[in-house]
DNA sequence: TGCACGATCTCG
DNA sequence: GAGATCGTGCAT
């Protein structure tokens, strides 16, 4: 008897900043290697919205990392930061218009690299389906409407985007 | 082929 | 305030 299900098609192919909103709230459910299922509630996201946002990777354009962003909403883009974090991203929109929402913050676990980290991610996550993955997705579950925005973290280079407040922190 | 730097965190 | 640590994009 499983309480919600699991997050389909529709919701992640719609724009960046509303998939970034709404995904507060909603549960990420990671199967770990030794088969135990653990589940944490998304209480902090980013948008990265096109090859317009120079804060988005792919602002640099279709490269071999940035691929995946370009593809249909429902798919994991990780990458490595400072040679020793992995960033978990949720690729929204549709084929064609790269974007995706990074996950920040997970209950008490605030921090991008610290959920990387809570998460066990590696390379191999890159491309994976959120729809049929059996160790990564996300359920339904109620939205945390409490929330505040903010400009995102660790853009200042990105000129006039860095303003965005394309931040949302669940809580008052 | 080389190099500077990054959607970070921890320790002191 | 600095170090850890390495893939990526761009210059050479």
């Amino acid at each position: 008897m499983t309480a919600f299900s699991r997050l389909r098609s529709a919701f992640f192919r719609r724009d960046a900043v509303t998939v970034a909103r709404e995904l507060l709230g909603k549960t990420i459910v990671r199967r770990f290697e030794s088969g135990e299922i653990k589940r944490f509630v998304i209480v902090e996201t980013e948008a990265y919205l096109g090859e317009d946002d120079l804060a988005c990777h792919a602002s640099k354009g279709r490269t071999p990392r940035t691929e995946v962003m370009y593809h249909d909403g429902g798919k994991i883009y990780v990458y490595l930061i400072y040679g020793m974090y992995w960033m978990l991203n949720f690729v929204t929109g549709d084929d064609g218009h790269p974007q995706a929402v990074l996950i920040r913050g997970v209950d008490n676990v605030i921090g991008s690299g610290r959920v990387g980290r809570l998460l066990q991610l590696d390379k191999t996550f890159y491309g994976e389906d959120l729809f049929t993955s059996e160790r990564l997705w996300v359920e339904d579950s109620p939205m945390l409407e409490q929330y505040t925005t903010a400009p995102r973290v660790g853009v200042d280079y990105a000129g006039e985007w860095k303003d965005r407040k394309w931040r949302f922190i669940a809580g008052k």
